[in-house]
RNA sequence: GGGCGGAUAGCUCAGCGGGAGAGCACCUGCCUUACACGCAGGGGGUCGUAGGUUCGAAACCUAUUCCGCCCA
């Protein structure tokens, strides 16, 4: 027998156990079932479990679930991303504990240190996903740096390499002076600054005057080599042609003219830095302009043109100079602005624009494909608002930075001879250089950006470019789920990867996007706001299955999450409001067996009822998990469970199940309740596993693992309405039973001798004689008495009216007279609201004429019902009052 | 500057063309042999604002305000 609270601590352990032992979550390339899978959004492997894993991986395991149970050979393929930064940083902040840095290392020992960081610290989060839950097959979990993948890597970039889509250039790129690196344009965050503005005077070099140059950044006036104007700037256009004398510097440099320019914008002339501003960049190329650097990777002033300022942090540098520019009288004015400034996603230091050699991407023609992909509905974003998030992006996507000056990584596949300036790209260290000869070859030294890896990731794991098994039958997945904020790091590279790899094949058929977990004011969860809900306390307090069930009903399409453990506390009562149930109806149970049946006849109204509506429900239940309706889905079971079995199927149930019908109704209703508990538990499984499955096996029908039981079909083909609406109709009586207690103060476990009902209507009539023992039992009236419509109504009585059914109760002495006037009179004023506005809607010739026939027919009905009970009202106020 | 999302009960949110809903919080009464981690009952909202479409709008359209996010 079950105890008599739900515990979740010692349940979550065992079953998981159980479950791997008996190998539920593998999953079989050879099986005849159709396939269903979903490659995991790799977790770096840095990190530790935190909600918005939960989240994701709950929403992941609910659809494996389902699906095994929907008879799909399920593959959830599970792994750890390698993240470049994040991990080489771990790694080097334990070195400089021990007072080295890795360049002391070397590269090789370095890699060989964050690789045994990584097989000692590695699996933190992979076992933080199983106290979870997650039905991955743990078997097949992969690495982004495992020698299968690194295969994958290789492989694909020759490939794009050999086509024209890898290239390598001197380009301005994102660099972080401090993880030392260049970043790709995603990975830069654009942050609002308070900052200053400017206003620099450059004057002619034939000494007419000056022009004004409105600067953010006046130590990069050290590199610049041109001023432009617009070409159709009236102000201004005269200036074209002229030259002016860098201030400070003394150099000559040329005023040009060019499109970029807005003329509106500050004096309408711009200084070009080519060799650290991207505009600039594209303006210094169009007009062959030099390129002269004055800041250098760890963002110090350099070079030859940096003059005394050089060796200066690049912020220093900018005060040093304008207090110059304010001496020399260059400096006309200085402004505050609020402007965007790049930092860096990982470490937040200012982002320096760099000139180097680097490795990108074409993207164009990649991305022209995956636009395509999702234009011909081979892929699908739910919801669908992101559809165009994701056009948007690949319709404007700029080249990809690929190569990052790090250790920890893929390095790039290429080799240099530097006797003929060879440039070698291949799967296999070459030994020679193809055109010279040369055996002294040397490898590029940067690594591959983390994502291009992950990018693979729904083949490489699969075994790709090997033709496996396990890609025939897995490839493509069937759904990734993940959230938005990775939509272009991941989901878009991963399409157009998955397309130019797998020969066309989209990586996934449907892209679920989930909502950001944040806290209950809705702000981010961050450790330095202190306000981080951590799911592996979470799981100890309140056990995994609260926390998964409060996730997915709190997940609604296109909203995000506020979390707060009071919430995740409401729904760990509803896990032991169902072991309660569970509780009472194995208590009812001891002499079921599995597969009883009942006997039609024997079925009364309650129990046809709650047959059809746990058939409504499985029903609803694969539709909405279908259509990735997890919160809606949710929280039907909790209000079926609830507030319709619980609140009432059970309490109906008691006396037949004390034996006080007789034995056949108590042989019957164990069978429906068997019937019942068996549908919510699967329903429920894959929500809250752990519960279930513990639950599952208490009961008579438990023999096997939950999982590999069958997902229910409706228990009924044909939902009966009637049944349902007159059920609706006996509670509505009893709730107003009980309503006219409480207003009489009549203390729920008091007996009170009798309840009187008017019925206007034979089958309501018949219905409610049908249902007397129900009403009496949960009114707790001693006798239900049915009075002849005609009869005088009972004297001292409190009065509810329903539809073609009154009520009285009568309570002798204790009626408050006044009070009860006070409170028919409001009933009264409510009816006849709605009795004008009914009637308005029908005087109406035009509703008449348009609206649809049901629903003249229905407003008909309401106001014609309205209209009598405002009649009865009107009779009890003036027995009342007699 | 461009785009997206949100605004409904004190709080958090469902509903998204035909009678305003849930959970929490609040009030009242109850330990009624499954559950006080509970039961029963109750109060509370001109559905952001202004127009429009419609016989009918919380829902559809337009504008507008405020909040959040993404991109430039």
């Amino acid at each position: 027998m079950l105890g008599k609270g739900y515990e979740p601590g010692p349940i979550e352990d065992k079953w998981y156990m159980k479950w791997v032992e008996e190998g539920l979550f593998k999953a079989d390339p050879a099986s005849p079932k159709p396939k269903y899978s979903i490659v995991i959004p790799p977790p770096n492997v840095t990190g530790s479990l935190h909600v918005g894993h939960a989240l994701d991986n709950t929403l992941q395991d609910i659809l494996c679930r389902s699906k095994r149970m929907q008879g799909f050979e399920v593959l959830w393929l599970p792994g750890t991303d390698h993240a470049g930064i994040a991990t080489q940083n771990v790694v080097e902040r334990s070195l400089a504990k021990e007072g080295i840095s890795r360049h002391d290392l070397g590269r090789e020992k370095f890699v060989s240190r964050v690789w045994e960081w990584k097989n000692e610290y590695g699996s933190t989060i992979i076992r933080q996903l199983k106290k979870l839950g997650a039905s991955c097959d743990w078997d097949r979990e992969r690495f982004t740096m495992d020698e299968g993948l690194s295969v994958a890597v290789r492989k694909i970039f020759v490939d794009l390499y050999n086509k024209g889509l890898i290239y390598r250039g001197k380009y301005l790129i994102n660099w972080c002076p401090r993880c030392h690196t260049a970043l790709s344009d995603l990975e830069v965050e654009h942050q609002e600054t308070e900052g200053k503005f400017y206003e620099v005077a450059y004057k002619f070099a034939d000494g007419s005057g000056d022009l004004r140059v409105m600067t953010t950044r006046p130590e990069t006036i050290l590199g610049d080599t041109a001023i432009a104007i617009h070409p159709r700037d009236e102000k201004n256009r005269h200036l074209i042609g002229k030259k002016v004398i860098v201030p400070i510097v003394g150099r000559v440099i040329p005023v040009i003219e060019d499109n970029m320019v807005d003329p509106e914008f500050g004096s309408g002339c711009v200084k070009i830095t080519p060799a650290h501003d991207p505009n600039d960049f594209l303006v210094g190329q169009r007009h062959g302009l030099e390129q002269i650097q004055v800041i250098d990777d760890n963002g110090i002033m350099c070079g030859e043109a940096s003059g005394k300022y050089a060796g200066m942090d690049r912020f220093e540098a900018r005060k040093a100079i304008v207090a110059d520019l304010e001496a020399d009288g260059s400096l006309i004015k200085t402004e505050d602005i609020r402007h965007s400034v790049g930092e860096c996603h990982r470490c937040h230091t200012v982002i320096e624009p760099y000139l180097s050699e680097q490795w990108f991407v074409r993207t164009k023609p990649l991305a022209d494909a995956g636009v395509e992909s999702v234009k011909a509905g081979k892929i699908r974003f739910v919801p669908d608002q992101w559809t165009g998030v994701y056009y948007q992006w690949m319709e404007n996507i700029r080249d990809w930075c690929i190569s990052r000056q790090l250790w920890w990584g893929h390095r790039i596949p290429a080799w240099y001879c530097d006797k003929c300036g060879e440039v070698i790209v291949d799967t296999e260290t070459p030994s020679a250089c193809p055109k010279c000869g040369n055996t002294e070859l040397r490898q590029e030294e940067d690594v591959l950006d983390t994502w291009f890896s992950s990018a693979l990731w729904p083949f490489s794991t699969m075994g790709w470019p090997e033709e496996t098994e396990l890609l025939k039958k897995f490839y493509p997945t069937s759904v990734l789920v993940t959230g938005f904020d990775i939509i272009f790091f991941w989901v878009a590279r991963m399409i157009m990867f998955g397309l130019h790899g797998m020969k066309g094949e989209v990586p996934f058929h449907d892209v679920y996007i989930h909502a950001l977990v944040r806290d209950e004011k809705g702000q981010k969860m961050s450790k330095s706001k202190g306000n981080v809900i951590d799911p592996l306390t979470i799981i100890d307090e309140y056990g995994a299955d609260a926390l998964r069930f409060t996730l997915a009903a709190l997940t609604v399409q296109g909203r995000d999450i506020f979390l707060s453990t009071e919430r995740i506390a409401t729904y760990r009562l509803f896990m032991n409001k169902l072991w309660n149930a569970s509780r009472f109806a194995l208590m009812n149970l001891e002499d079921a067996t599995d597969g009883m049946e009942w006997d039609e006849n024997e079925l009364s109204l309650h129990d046809k009822w709650i047959l059809n509506r746990i058939s409504q429900v499985s029903a609803e239940m694969k539709r909405l998990l279908d259509g990735y309706f997890f919160g809606e889905a949710a929280r039907l079971m909790y209000d079926f469970v609830w507030g319709e079995l619980c609140d009432w199927y059970l309490e109906l149930s008691k006396p037949a199940l004390r034996g006080e019908e007789g034995e056949a109704r108590r042989k019957t209703t164990q069978a429906v309740l068997l019937a019942v508990f068996e549908d919510v538990l699967k329903l429920l499984h894959p929500f809250i596993p752990f519960v279930t499955e513990e639950l599952w096996h208490a009961f008579p029908f438990g023999k096997e693992i939950i999982e590999r039981t069958e997902w229910p079909a409706p228990r009924l083909e044909k939902i009966d309405e009637a049944v349902i609406r007159d059920m609706d109709l006996v509670r509505e009586v009893i709730r107003s039973v009980r309503n006219l207690r409480a207003e009489a103060r009549i203390a729920p476990q008091q007996q009170i001798p009798r309840a009187v009902l008017s019925v206007h209507n034979d089958e309501k009539l018949a219905l409610i004689r049908s249902s007397e023992a129900l009403i009496k039992l949960l009114t707790k009236a001693e006798k239900l008495e049915i009075m002849d419509s005609s009869a005088d109504k009972p004297q001292k009585s409190l009065a509810s009216v329903l539809d073609d059914v009154q009520i009285y109760l009568p309570v002798g002495d204790l009626l408050d007279v006044d009070k009860e006037i006070q409170r028919l009179n409001n009933d009264l004023s409510k009816i006849e609201k709605d009795i004008e506005k009914g009637k308005a809607k029908l005087a109406n010739p035009q509703f008449i004429e348009r609206a649809p026939e049901e629903v003249i027919r229905k407003e008909k009905e309401t106001l014609a019902d309205n209209e009598t009970k405002r009649e009865r009202i009107k009779e009890n106020l003036s027995s009342l009052k007699n």
